[in-house]
RNA sequence: GCGGAAGUGGCGUAAUUGGUAGCCGCACCAGACUUAGGAUCUGGCGCCGCGAGGCGUGGGGGUUCGAGUCCCUUCUUCCGCACCA
């Protein structure tokens, strides 16, 4: 009876399908366990053998779960809006939806060959109408909601009107647009209906407004912030611009502390918690207000060192601040202008890439330091960004590299501002010392003048205390096609919602995925679709993260057709316990999901503060190219190791015709017609290829498929083998060489259950103390391993234990019944086949219980203790573990084998470690 | 520039509390077998050395009886952020 992977992987496939093995239901009997893996996006190319990494690690947790005992749900589904399904539509002028729905069939025929434990009757797509209608929804409950900073959460719009008609605005302390009016209760009263949807916009938590965005030409949309990279789209690498434009955002900077603070509460990596910190950018600072000489306005700065003030020796606005125009003085004014004329050619890559040079321009005007009471010139300068802060700083040149330069270059005054700082050659950012030529705070330190200045201003008006966040509201609309519909209609240029009875508003069809003539996004060339076939409705589609950022709770309850997810649901499953995916997602889907999360608690929908309790980055997996060496002008290959001798140009060979570096000559020429005819220059008669680790790309021939792998060695041997490449977290080079070993391991452990001529058989003698020594040794390792998420070392410490067991020629189903229990996991068909020969009509291993681990069989009566003189090991002395360390000493000191390494010296001191090493010192 | 992660044989890696560095596997070498195979089995395999022995976890220094592990310093690679006031 040979291991016929094939027969084995496709029955219990077909079985765990037709039994709904997987299938788990709510059940307040046993305790929940949510495992979740990032949903992917179905591209076109269908899966490489890198992207089920995360998915195998999540599988073996769930599955061992399962056998301590937990109800587990690990769902499945596509996040299935996005770019490339477009992109191809308006090349091909094929629907998305029909290119989405053939390579979601694929990636689920992929997913299934290797075998995972999903319940995939809780499958979701998100292009679905019957899941986007809750996408909707939620978008429609973010509509109506505002953020009281009073009660520190969001609540309904409702509770702001009602403020609105008891007190105006008041006793309102709302997050909300800069530019919004005071009134009273009775002017709110005699507004009108349309003013007062106008105001309302100013405080919804997702809002329309006009901002400067990110407008990318070549996809003909705007972006976030998180898809820009370095001035250029995420996707595509296209170039991008700033541009005003009218744009649904959402309030995510309401909750900017939240998010904050909530990364203290979860169990992520590091990286990805600093990387959210970062982004989140919370700087504790001060605003101070310094009057313009010859104006009433005042410039407001923002300032992280308060302290610094005395220092202050002008003040840089950016180029597009407001006031730049009114205070600039007529013999300034060429300058100036000509100055923002230059800063505005120079794209935002330009920007950041010229962080040496320095320019500005001087304004000709003066503020007044409220503190010093010194007259400041005011600068404009492009390293003032109008986006950050108040778009104006108080130049400290003392204190600040930049503002140093900037000092130095147009030869401004730079004041020392403590006793302790050096600031002959730089700036000195120094907060130890005394205060100097500082008026009120001189001879105090830092924590002192802190507290005095901040104490001034804000009994004086001047300024106050303030936090300021990086993090910039999201945008929420991308002018593109295959996206969800906003549920928003327009009526008198406002924006509406459409009532909750007309979800879904189903995408509708339009002649071709292009902008229209005007530049109007796809969805306005839909023919007669409005709404109540009156209003127009929004033409902006939502952006890729609108169905991820909620995705996990309908997982829990996914046929629901009255709710997102029932309260039932949420109250049992509550949150994601782990979850596994890829670093990609730091500043996008984890945060803006932490955000929805957070939305929707407050508004009492939900449970949980934090979806995701723990989280993995699973590592990246890379490819390992093969090269061939053509000599140059020939058709002629020379081996690797014989390359030096000629001149020779490498070539990207497909890695699949290649084993352990060796080029199949014949699968070469019969590869592209220009090798047919082919020649090589051999080394002990084989073709020789180079290797080099690259990312897995088509273009460069390395990529392995899982579907090969399965073909030639099988789902389990293909899982082991991902698990056996390395840590979980860590990137490292896809090298199918290496699988045989794995192979070989599962076939070894097969034959353990079989007879000299083949047979399936199993004695039920008792075991003995060897055997179930091995036995509890990997008992223990596997559920310490799955605990610290170590998968590549259970799969060693499997090896380990099938090499003992063959050794001892163990086949006692006392030993192997609980070994295929514990294998299982990992290696789930061959599992349940040896399973169910070992237990006919018993039912699936998944169903059965992890055995418990017995220290008592690990148990030794005797060490060989390492004997080390000075650190370093000479020999050994078995000596029993029941002797305490003196006597281990005395025994030690006596062995004549040990005193030749002594060299008739006695030993000056000499180190027992009970059961650990011997170390003497001489 | 700032922040983070990581450097161990030819390769992927292991070493859970400071206690025998290199487990497990690949590749390689030698042998056996013969349905001559990208098969299987046995043995070897960190480096230098015939050997005794010496050296060895990116480099340098330190703490310790003892350091891959702790501390200082330095180099390299990868990732993120990048005029953030």
């Amino acid at each position: 009876m040979e291991y016929k992977f094939r027969e084995i992987e496709q029955k219990w496939q077909k079985y765990w399908s037709d039994n709904h093995t997987y299938k788990v239901d709510i059940d307040v009997n046993k305790p929940k366990y949510y495992v979740l893996d990032m949903f992917p996006y179905p591209s076109g190319a269908g899966l490489h053998v890198g992207h089920p990494l995360g998915y195998i690690a999540s599988d073996i947790f769930t599955r061992f779960k399962r056998l301590k005992g937990f109800n587990v749900l690990h769902p499945m589904g596509y996040d299935a809006f996005g770019l490339p399904a477009e992109q191809y539509a308006i090349q091909t002028g094929q629907h998305p939806a029909i290119t989405t729905d053939q390579n979601t069939k694929r990636y689920r025929e992929q997913l299934d060959r290797i075998g995972f434990a999903f319940d995939w009757s809780r499958e979701i797509r998100t292009c679905d109408a019957d899941y986007y209608k809750w996408t909707q929804w939620i978008f429609m409950q973010l509509f109506n909601a505002w953020y009281n900073n009073d009660t520190n959460k969001a609540e309904s719009i409702d509770t702001l009107i009602s403020k609105f008609e008891t007190n105006g605005t008041s006793n309102v302390n709302a997050v909300c647009d800069e530019e919004v009016r005071s009134f009273t209760a009775a002017e709110w009263k005699s507004m009108g209906e349309d003013a007062q949807q106008k105001e309302l916009l100013k405080y919804r938590l997702t809002y329309l407004s006009e901002s400067v965005v990110n407008w990318c030409a070549a996809l003909g949309t705007v972006l976030a912030n998180d898809e820009v990279i370095g001035g250029f789209s995420e996707r595509g690498g296209h170039p991008v611009e700033q541009k005003k434009m009218k744009q649904w955002s959402m309030r995510i900077s309401a909750y900017a502390e939240r998010l904050l603070q909530g990364l203290d509460t979860i169990d992520w990596p590091d990286p990805i918690r600093e990387m959210q910190r970062n982004w989140i950018g919370k700087s504790v600072g001060a605003l101070l207000r310094f009057k313009l000489e010859k104006f009433e306005d005042k410039i407001e700065v923002f300032t992280t060192r308060l302290d610094t003030v005395y220092g202050v020796t002008f003040l840089v606005l950016a180029p597009e601040h407001e006031l730049v125009a009114q205070i600039t003085t007529p013999e300034q004014k060429a300058e100036v202008e000509a100055y923002i004329t230059k800063t505005k050619q120079k794209s935002e890559r330009d920007r950041m890439a010229d962080v040496k040079t320095v320019s500005g321009a001087f304004t000709g005007a003066y503020a007044i330091n409220p503190l010093s009471g010194e007259q400041v010139p005011v600068w404009i300068a492009d390293y003032v960004l109008a986006g950050y802060g108040t778009g104006a700083v108080m130049a400290v040149p003392s204190g600040d590299e930049r503002d140093f330069r900037f000092a130095k270059h147009f030869n401004l005054p730079i004041v020392q501002i403590l006793d302790s700082q050096v600031i002959e050659e730089t700036a000195d950012p120094t907060k130890e010392g005394k205060y100097v030529n500082s008026g009120l705070i001189n001879g105090m330190s830092y924590d002192e003048a802190m507290k005095a200045l901040v104490a001034k201003i804000e009994a004086e008006g001047t300024g106050k205390a303030k936090v300021n966040y990086r993090m910039r509201d999201a945008i929420f609309a991308r002018q593109r096609y295959w996206g969800e519909p906003v549920p928003v209609y327009f009526k008198n240029d406002l924006p509406h919602l459409i009532d909750e009875a007309d979800l879904p508003l189903v995408l509708p069809e339009v002649d071709k995925y292009l902008p229209t003539e005007s530049g109007e996004p796809p969805l306005a060339r839909a023919a007669g679709w409005k709404y109540k076939g009156e209003f127009e409705y929004e033409h902006s589609t939502m952006p890729g993260w609108a169905g991820s950022s909620w995705y996990w709770y309908r997982y829990m309850d996914a046929k629901n057709d009255q709710e997102f997810s029932s309260k039932e649901a949420a109250a049992y499953w509550k949150d994601v316990d782990l979850y596994i995916g890829g670093s990609e997602h730091a500043t996008g889907h984890l945060l803006y999901s932490r955000f929805w999360n957070k939305v929707l608690k407050d508004l009492g929908y939900v449970n949980e503060e934090e979806p995701f309790k723990k989280l993995i980055n699973q590592g990246m997996i890379q490819g390992r190219s093969n090269f061939v060496y053509r000599i140059l002008g020939t058709n002629k290959f020379v081996s690797y190791g014989l390359r030096k001798d000629y001149e020779t140009h490498p070539l990207h060979v497909d890695v699949n015709i290649v084993y352990n570096d060796v080029l199949d000559l014949d699968k070469f020429k019969n590869s592209l017609p220009d090798y047919a005819d082919a020649e090589f220059i051999l080394e002990d008669g084989k073709y020789i290829c180079g290797h080099e680790v690259e990312k897995m790309s088509k273009s460069k021939y390395n990529v392995v498929s899982p579907d090969d792998i399965v073909e030639q060695y099988g789902a389990d041997t293909l899982r082991m083998y991902e698990m056996f490449l390395g840590p979980l977290e860590q990137s490292k080079p896809w090298n199918t060489n290496g699988i045989s070993g794995v192979y070989n391991f599962l076939r070894k452990f097969w034959n353990l259950f079989l007879d000299e001529k083949g047979n399936f058989s199993v004695s039920d003698e008792a075991p003995t103390k060897a055997e179930l020594k091995a036995l509890h040794k990997i008992i223990q390792k596997v559920e310490e391993d799955v605990a610290r998420f170590s998968f590549n070392t259970s799969v060693s410490s499997y090896m380990i234990c099938v090499n003992e067991l063959t050794a001892l020629k163990c086949n006692k189903r006392a030993i192997l019944e609980p070994l295929v229990v514990v294998l299982s996991p990992y290696a789930p068909h061959i599992a349940e086949e040896l399973w169910a020969l070992l237990n006919p009509g018993k039912g699936s291993v998944i169903n059965a219980t992890y055995p418990e681990f017995k220290a008592e069989y690990l148990v030794e009566d005797a060490f060989d203790y390492p004997i080390s003189i000075n650190g370093k090991v000479k020999t050994k002395l078995n000596v029993s573990l029941a002797l305490e360390p003196a006597d281990v000493e005395k025994l030690v000191l006596e062995s004549a084998d040990i005193a030749k390494y002594l060299d008739g010296k006695t030993p000056k001191k000499v180190i027992v470690v009970k059961g650990r090493i011997v170390n003497m010192v001489i």
